[in-house]
DNA sequence: CTAATCTCAGTTTTT
DNA sequence: CTGAGATTAG
């Protein structure tokens, strides 16, 4: 490809940026803009048109998404290797860094990443061990403590405490750092402050990163944290260029840390003199356009930016009041058959909310109605119960001393080590500051046999794999820790060992893309199994990815930040929901709340519904509520009002004499019969086996009613999983469970 | 040491 | 109403 037909298809304002000279820039990219067309373009320009070399390129992004798609965008454009070229999130080049001067850095060259979950549990072991109350410092509160003070670039000597408690807490993130340096385990926020600190404190190495790395791209400006700041300011150096592309609008993790003024005080320590805004909008048609404009025009200390689009008006975005959740939930229903009927593919209808909660009336409606849908969010693959002890067994065969792995596997699956016995194992390793493993190993007495046993087999794991492949060493490991083994005696154990088999496969493929990604860090031989563990924490895996079957897309409105559909519905419009409660009492929360709509908003292409429930079941009581602000904010012509009630509220809300449950009384009134349903799809939504189908409402002679919730075997094996209204999740074989179909 | 029972809180979460 | 976490009984 030609860098200057790539720069023909551009407009004026990209083609402006993507050319800029070589100095630092902000870029205003609007949603729907082209954001990541330009950052790649600029980076196909610097390459050809610039004779940048890949190596003095650096393109840092927050999710491991957006840094793949740029470089498989990259690599379709470019014939040459990009081979030298850093491009990845800040943790997963900090993580490559830090490996590469491991010995600078003051870290084992195995040393493993603590995911928040690890992290947390490393603390609880730490508040135990130093008798602390719990509940005078929750270890939650600890752990957001430590990582705030992180990043803000403090260490516990660096910081002045006003009150006792944050006295405390200071003392803990010493003793956690102790805890950690021992371990040999980092947890997020070290990597970025490790990172920073290297730099800062080894002027020569900050000097030849600084030459080498000539053009720093960021994306999601918005979203970068002050240490995030920090670490590129110092990483760039006084002559760097720095090409930071984000949306002040579109801020909406704040709660988290991330501080849009970093957009501000680049603007100002970098002497930006190009900033450039793109405000044509290749996604939204108008009215939808115009209505996300004028809501964000409410937020007050904006950098300004107005979204346009050449689409037309396009049609109105719909504002639809129920009188009941399962009454919103029904509507929404509907409406995505007529709209599947119109032709528009499932997967390319978004029903977004606020929070997670809320998602359950909406799946349970769904599920009733046979529609296929899939929700975004929850447990994703390498967060999984099994699959993170499995993980723990591989880390203490790179790492004995990983105390959290330790504790996490020691008694798992059951070896008759307890409580009692682990009390007396931390208390004999505190003294001699040795970790868990290395204590074991000295204690005597005859409570100390199963854990003797559990040494031995920990090390004669690692004398068995060593020389193994990782996809071997990782197999050997599941079956001799007895992981399969404990799964295959649980009822719900299948799904479990199936995972663990992907995991075998994740291991695979992990070393397959290695080989084709030459670029180890130069001086270290980091071993395959330490860089897959690297991997699997600074990777939690697709959200459970369905193999690309047609769907309804269910998300929060967090996770559908950078996602677009044809379709959008906006649901729980309400005070104290949208904007949150929590959020209410201040301009600044009030504010994150605004940008989160606006975010939402301008997801949806062609149409947007806005719908909201006068009453709501929250917390197992119905409440009511009054439509949310943010509704009251849109230019009226740009709308169009629907109101239900009538049948369908009845029918939708049992809820004033309802002592019975609300889910058995709904699916005996859901008003489309299933199979009809299945006709009115272009293509049918699932598949049958033994005429069952997913979704479908069954009930069966002693556990009664429920609904099919998976398939799995063939034949005369066939079972399906159905989930009872009373008796919870059960297996049934299909040729023995006599289950009638109930309309 | 496990299993059953109770209590209690209950936004959003790229790494 | 739910689900996690702690408490208590076998």
């Amino acid at each position: 490809m030609i860098v200057s037909d790539l720069l023909a298809h551009l407009n004026p304002e990209q083609r402006a940026a993507v050319t800029l000279p070589d100095e630092s820039a902000l870029i205003l990219a609007g949603a729907g803009s082209g954001k990541t067309r330009v950052l790649t373009t600029r980076i196909a320009w610097l390459l050809q048109s610039q004779r940048i070399r890949p190596a003095e390129i650096l393109a840092v992004t927050f999710t491991n998404k957006a840094a793949r798609e740029m470089m498989t965008r990259l690599t379709a454009l470019l014939p040459i290797h990009l081979r030298g070229m850093w491009i990845g999130t800040f943790h997963g080049l900090c993580n490559r860094m830090l490996r590469a001067h491991h010995q600078t850095a003051e870290l084992p060259q195995t040393f493993q990443i603590l995911d928040s979950a690890d992290q947390l549990s490393a603390l609880k072991r730490l508040l135990k061990r130093l008798n602390i109350d719990d509940e005078k410092y929750p270890p939650k509160q600890v752990q957001r403590f430590i990582n705030q003070a992180k990043e803000q670039g403090l260490r516990p000597a660096g910081m002045d405490a006003s009150d006792p408690f944050s006295q405390k807490c200071a003392e803990l993130y010493a003793a956690y750092h102790a805890q950690c340096q021992r371990e040999g385990v980092v947890d997020f926020a070290e990597l970025l402050l490790r990172s920073y600190e290297l730099l800062a404190r080894n002027a020569e190495m900050a000097a030849h990163y600084q030459a080498r790395f000539k053009h720093m791209l960021v994306d999601e400006f918005q979203d970068t944290n002050t240490l995030q700041y920090a670490w590129l300011k110092q990483l760039a150096g006084p002559c760097g260029a720095v090409f930071a592309v984000g949306d002040d609008d579109q801020s909406i993790y704040a709660f988290r840390g991330a501080n849009v003024g970093n957009m501000r005080d680049f603007e100002r320590e970098y002497k930006v003199r190009h900033l450039i805004r793109l405000e044509q909008n290749y996604r939204s048609h108008g009215h939808i356009l115009d209505a996300a404009n004028v809501l964000i025009a409410h937020n007050t200390r904006r950098l300004g930016k107005n979204l346009r689009t050449d689409a037309g008006c396009g049609e109105c975005v719909r504002v639809v009041s129920a009188e009941t959740d399962s009454q919103e939930a029904l509507w929404l229903v509907s409406e995505v058959r007529a709209l599947n009927r119109k032709g528009i593919p499932l997967d390319q209808i978004a029903v977004l909310y606020r929070s997670n909660a809320q998602s359950r009336v909406l799946e349970h409606t769904l599920m009733s109605a046979g529609i296929p849908y899939r929700v975004t969010g929850g447990l994703r693959f390498f967060e999984r119960a099994e699959i993170k002890h499995a993980l723990a067994y591989l880390r203490l065969l790179e790492n004995p001393d990983d105390d959290t792995a330790f504790m996490r596997v020691v008694n798992f699956p059951a070896r008759s080590i307890g409580a009692r016995t682990l009390e007396v194992l931390s208390e004999a390793a505190r003294p001699l500051n040795r970790s868990l493993h290395a204590a074991a190993a000295q204690l005597g007495g005859k409570t100390a046999a199963h854990l003797q046993r559990f040494i031995q087999l920990i090390e004669e794991m690692r004398a068995r794999t060593r020389g193994l492949s990782l996809s071997e060493t990782v197999q050997h490991v599941i079956d001799a820790s007895g992981l399969v083994e404990h799964y295959r005696a649980e009822r719900e154990g299948q799904d479990r060992i199936e995972n663990l088999r992907e995991l075998v496969n994740a291991a695979l493929a992990f070393t397959k893309e290695e080989h084709a990604e030459p670029e180890a860090p130069p001086d270290d031989e980091i071993t395959p199994l330490s860089a897959f563990l690297a991997h699997a924490s600074l990777e939690a895996g697709e959200h459970q990815a369905q193999a690309g079957q047609a769907a309804v897309q269910l998300m929060t409105v967090h996770a559908a930040k950078g996602l677009e559909f044809s379709a959008v519905f906006i649901t729980g419009l309400e005070e104290g929901l949208f904007p949150h409660q929590n959020s209410i009492i201040d301009a600044s929360g009030l504010e994150e709340e605004r940008r989160l709509m606006y975010v939402a908003m301008t997801r949806a292409r062609a149409r947007l519904y806005l719908s909201f429930a006068r009453s709501r079941m929250l917390h197992g009581q119905s409440r009511h509520s009054l439509r949310s602000r943010f509704l009251d904010e849109l230019p009226e012509q740009t709308l169009q009002h629907q109101a239900l009630h009538g049948a369908s509220a009845r029918s939708g809300a049992p809820r004033p004499h309802a002592s019975h449950t609300a889910g058995a009384s709904w699916t005996q009134q859901a008003p489309a019969a299933p199979r009809r349903a299945l006709s009115e799809f272009s293509a049918p939504p699932h598949k049958t086996v033994s005429g069952f189908y997913i979704g479908q409402s069954v009930s069966h002679a002693v556990f009664g009613h429920g609904t099919i919730t998976a398939f799995e075997g063939n034949g005369a094996d066939a079972r399906a999983q159905v989930k009872f209204t009373r008796s919870g999740a059960k297996w049934l074989v299909l040729g023995m469970a006599k289950l009638q179909p109930v309309l």
